[in-house]
DNA sequence: TAAACGTGGAC
DNA sequence: TGTCCAAGTTT
């Protein structure tokens, strides 16, 4: 069987793939800042580059530097990531923002080490802003290189775990050199994007199959080693429709917990969860998140009593961050909401 | 270490 | 319809 590449050859042969095969055309590809990098970055975050594309665009439209971002308003900033999800992504990044015009003078450090010290960013994230913002040295593994790097070097073991990951970050540190870094770095997400893939990999088209330890041994199919699943539960929630005169009263969410920052109907807790009759129910919906599912009713009530919200007009509700389902359900009961 | 944290695309 | 899982970080 043949070895594995040399980290020099390695290198060279991912990036002379991707200049012919990778993708270039991406937003954040065309005039990359420390910012305009960071921002990307953080809305991949377990989010896929399709979706991410017009979120993107849009962002940097209404934020298109440190300083807009930390001057601006929360329920702003809310706004433009509604739908996208993991609220504390737009909550950290304006954090962030405000962080560097702080302490940096609104200018982004050079250093690894002082790039992960930014709200929000993580081990992976710095290296991705070194590599795409700098052109310099930044190790990244994420779920890409975690999937290629599995295969080539054959990993067994869950990669959550602290000893493989462990052993990827080696790996990364070792193959990662001080040449070719944004192109190298690109190459890696480009592999796992178009080649490595989860399900039905291209090893036929793979540039480095001869040297991949899985390939070699039929083992494509059972690496990475998938996590052990858990069941899913599912929680009953009830939430309060009071409409006065059109207006919808709708409450801020607090941090932390689930859509933090975001504007919703007003929701009992656990203790305040009761039975109701038929006729006081305004609708239903489901929603499932990704640790739990939500079987939700939304009550009829009319007093503010106790609680600390405040009414929106249809036309204020629209440019307002809410939750999708909750979005949804009002636009289905609430005119001019769409 | 494991759980919390959203949503939608793909099959 | 259900399942996987996507350029992870925080607590």
């Amino acid at each position: 069987m043949k070895d594995v590449l040399s980290p020099e050859h390695f290198n060279l042969t991912l990036v002379n793939w991707a200049s012919k095969y990778g993708r270039h055309d991406l937003p954040w590809q065309q005039h990359p800042t420390p910012y305009s990098v960071h921002v990307s970055e953080i809305m991949l975050q377990q989010t896929q580059v399709t979706t991410v594309i017009e979120y993107f665009k849009r962002w940097m439209s209404a934020f298109p530097n440190l300083l807009a971002l930390a001057n601006a308003d929360e329920d702003e900033v809310m706004s433009h990531w509604q739908g996208l999800g993991y609220y504390s992504r737009a909550r950290n990044l304006q954090k962030a923002a405000r962080y560097l015009v702080d302490e940096f003078s609104g200018h982004y450090p050079r250093t690894l080490k002082q790039i992960e010290q930014i709200p929000g960013v993580g081990r992976y994230t710095a290296g991705a802003i070194v590599s795409f913002a700098y052109n310099e040295r930044g190790p990244i593994v994420d779920g890409n290189v975690r999937r290629l790097f599995c295969r080539y070097f054959a990993i067994e073991g869950v990669p959550s775990t602290t000893e493989v990951n462990n052993k990827l970050w080696q790996y990364a540190e070792h193959y990662t050199l001080a040449k070719n870094c944004r192109a190298y770095a690109q190459s890696l997400l480009d592999m796992g994007a178009m080649i490595c893939t989860p399900k039905s990999p291209d090893c036929p088209n793979c540039p480095i199959n001869d040297s991949c330890q899985a390939y070699q041994t039929d083992r494509v199919a059972q690496l990475p080693t998938p996590k052990p699943k858990k069941h899913t539960p599912t929680k009953i929630g009830q939430f309060l429709w009071i409409e006065q005169n059109n207006q919808l009263y709708l409450q801020k969410r607090p941090a932390p917990g689930i859509w933090a920052g975001l504007w919703c109907l007003p929701q009992l807790d656990t203790e305040q969860i009761r039975e109701v009759a038929p006729s006081q129910r305004k609708g239903t919906f489901k929603h499932v998140f990704s640790h739990y599912k939500l079987d939700a009713e939304v009550l009829n009530a009319n007093s503010t009593e106790q609680l600390s919200g405040q009414f929106f007009s249809p036309k204020q509700i629209v440019s307002l961050g809410l939750p999708t389902p909750i979005r949804k359900f009002i636009g289905k009961h609430l005119a001019n909401t769409k």
